[in-house]
DNA sequence: GGAGTATTTCACACAATTGTGACAGTGATA
DNA sequence: TATCACTGTCACAATTGTGTGAAATACTCC
């Protein structure tokens, strides 16, 4: 559950507040005090979850979720307002601009950590660091360890991420250019064939104990994890 | 949902503004800064979707789109008209001229992108994800799949894009040219014959679940997809 | 029924895509 | 420094998909 976490937040000492709890769970901060800093970092670099205040100098948060939300690069980043304000219909209105959860200042900082960490656990499921299974193959990122069955499976680095973006993200068809972005990562830059590279990795490392046809082949288009076979 | 848009829009500010955030919606996008320069570029490679200026230089926009409906080739393009003016008249007059819809500047990001998103699913439903169910046969392009009853179909790929297009359009007879310059697409040079062979391919394809009587072929005209039997 | 077309079907060359093993570079570790 | 695990890339092999003629079959209209 070690994220990267955007936190756009105007005032200083609250946004320290923010950091300060966000590193101590193990999360990597990134902070700006204004939507245009905001846009700036998030070209730069992708974050996993954006902490974003109301009330902000220049385009307010709302203003800047909605145009997070226009682009496709950004729009499945998580969004977590903060707001003063109680009104219900900020609210409203917050959810309504692709928010994802809503929090009101002042906030305990367990309160914090709980929402993000639901937030994450239902938009960015490969985070989290609950275990995943699919059939008898089972794989704990905390131990960052795979079985199946009861063996350990002894797998690589990227090997282990790329099968654990298939077990979160099952019966669809990825395209290479989509795993690259995932899997490696946003701006990256390696030849689509690596991916055939890695795939094949995987699949021997599953070979072990016959697992290897979770992942299958979508000629033209790219690959699919999928416990139904065929 | 990845359509190639054609911009046509003299203002480079405004050209670009569009440009951008079409981009990022993952939509591949050509630009032309009048009717004739749109011309050629629609000559060369037919977009999916043409966002029209309604004050060009030279031949004005609803001119272009009337010209465009004219020729066969380019009848069936969606047109999106974009206008300053806020007379309902023109609104009437645009979509006589043959526009999809209508957008009045100045617009949001998020207005063009939904209705750009609307245009295309009712004109090019085989762009979108959705799945297409006709009768006991499912078509999953998530999954990259096709289920009949419950088995799943083995298909390659030309076979399966001609599936999705004639599932997405039932009940009306596509000649061997539409359905090379839907499939296959625009410009590309095959014989027409070659059509019958990927018609052959599917039908055997669905044969295996008797489905291959969904495909009908209409004596010198070309082939119909429909559920109900002739 | 038969001529004249229009489709269906088949086999095959070759194109395109994917699988695989080898290799060199990189960093971390001992 | 030597060793080791891991990565990305390449070349080549294996596999699968594609378009085309040509022959076989079906259909239509005298």
């Amino acid at each position: 559950m070690a994220a990267t976490i955007l936190v756009v937040e105007d005032d200083p000492s609250i946004r320290e507040l923010l950091v300060i709890n966000l590193e101590s769970t193990g999360h990597r901060v990134i902070e700006a005090s204004s939507a245009e800093e905001a846009e700036q970092l998030v070209t730069a670099s992708l974050p996993d979850l954006i902490l974003l205040d109301w009330m902000l100098p220049g385009r307010s948060g709302p203003q800047f979720a909605a145009r997070l939300r226009e682009n496709e690069r950004t729009a499945e980043v998580p969004i977590i307002m903060l707001t003063a304000r109680t009104d219900e219909q900020d609210r409203v209105t917050g959810l309504e601009m692709g928010a994802d959860d809503y929090m009101v200042k002042p906030f305990s900082p367990r309160e914090l950590v709980a929402r993000i960490k639901a937030v994450l656990r239902r938009r960015k499921p490969q985070l989290t660091e609950d275990k995943v299974t699919v059939g008898s193959l089972v794989l704990d990122p905390v131990t960052h360890r795979v079985y199946a069955n009861d063996e350990t499976l002894v797998i690589g680095p990227t090997e282990f991420r790329l099968l654990h973006f298939f077990m979160t993200h099952p019966e669809r068809v990825h395209s290479r250019s989509q795993l690259l972005d995932k899997v490696w990562g946003d701006h990256v830059f390696v030849e689509e064939r690596t991916v055939d590279v890695h795939i094949r990795r995987l699949r021997s490392v599953l070979e072990a104990s016959d697992h290897d046809s979770l992942i299958q082949t979508v000629r033209g288009s790219g690959y699919r994890f999928s416990a139904t076979l065929t």
